[in-house]
DNA sequence: ATCGTCACGGTTGAG
DNA sequence: GCCTCAACCGTGACG
């Protein structure tokens, strides 16, 4: 309980929580000493993180463009929402031996779901076993008619489940984003994102929507708006700045902000006090 | 000496 | 309020 407060310490003398991710602060030295050129065996000494710590943001970085971790726990956005299963409800009514993978072109051609949030055709198949099959008597449910269950696999698209959560994949189209998921609101991303990635959650009586902005792969593979140039940057333009803050001050303000309820927020990321400053700082 | 990868033990949060 | 589960984390070791 006290170990994990306070950290635990590496090998090479930094501090760690096991289990969390590395504050943003460092991380975003991680990602600036290697454009400057340091090699990822130096940046893991001078910053007293593992090497395979700093190779993983560094990947991530190239990868994705994002310094920040990825989403921690939760489950998946539920893709079948009641709309979807009424929908799908519709379908099976009109036509009692449409095909599982026919109601699911017809989810995404008439617009209930698109390519990334329509359920699998195994997950079609069971709504219908399930929520629909169950409310017909079972004697009505005839085998011939139900085809939905012994449908042969319609190729490419039983790979649903993993179009709904690639890890990475072509970016959202951030035209009709509102300026409040830019970078520029970074000290307040926390709410706004939540907001964002629970949209699909929070509406699930209403028509299911997710953001034209925030996809599901934007849950795995941050935004890219979260670039080191991004945050170097983050401050809003126009906005009177006396004096730059320090990097630090700019990443303590996204680490206390990062993720809601989380119980660091006053305190630093670690829980230790405000004094002790990250490792990087006393070189 | 360096770096990519992976098992491990841990945390988190939606359902 | 507790539990489960599947996501994530950084470390440390290996090759």
């Amino acid at each position: 309980m006290e170990q994990s407060t306070f950290g635990e310490v590496n090998q090479l003398g930094g501090v760690f929580v096991n289990g969390r991710p590395l504050p943003n602060a460092i991380r975003l030295r991680i990602i600036e000493l290697a454009q400057m050129g340091v090699r990822p065996c130096d940046i893991s000494r001078q910053l007293r993180v593992s090497h395979g710590c700093v190779s993983k943001i560094l990947a991530r970085y190239n990868e994705t463009g994002s310094i920040l971790p990825g989403a921690i726990g939760g489950s998946k956005p539920r893709v079948t929402t009641p709309n979807v299963v009424k929908h799908i409800k519709i379908y099976k009514e009109r036509d009692p031996g449409i095909f599982a993978w026919e109601i699911r072109d017809k989810l995404l051609a008439d617009g209930v779901c698109d390519k990334y949030n329509v359920p699998s055709v195994s997950s079609i198949s069971r709504i219908l076993r399930n929520k629909i099959g169950s409310s017909s008597s079972p004697t009505s449910q005839s085998p011939t008619l139900d085809k939905t269950l012994i449908a042969p696999p319609p190729g490419p698209l039983y790979n649903s489940q993993f179009q709904v959560y690639p890890y990475s994949c072509p970016p959202p189209t951030m035209s009709s984003c509102p300026p409040s998921v830019s970078m520029q609101s970074m000290p307040s991303m926390p709410t706004n994102f939540h907001q964002q990635l629970s949209h699909p959650q929070m509406n699930m009586n209403n028509k299911p929507q997710m953001s034209s902005c925030v996809t599901p792969c934007m849950m795995r593979a941050w935004a890219s708006s979260h670039s080191v140039n991004d945050i170097l940057a983050f401050r809003a333009p126009g906005q009177p700045m006396t004096q730059s803050p320090p990097m630090t001050m700019q990443c303590d303000a996204m680490n206390n902000h990062h993720q809601l309820g989380q119980n660091y927020n006053t305190v630093n990321y670690y829980g230790m006090k405000q004094s002790v400053q990250p490792m990087y700082l006393q070189s």
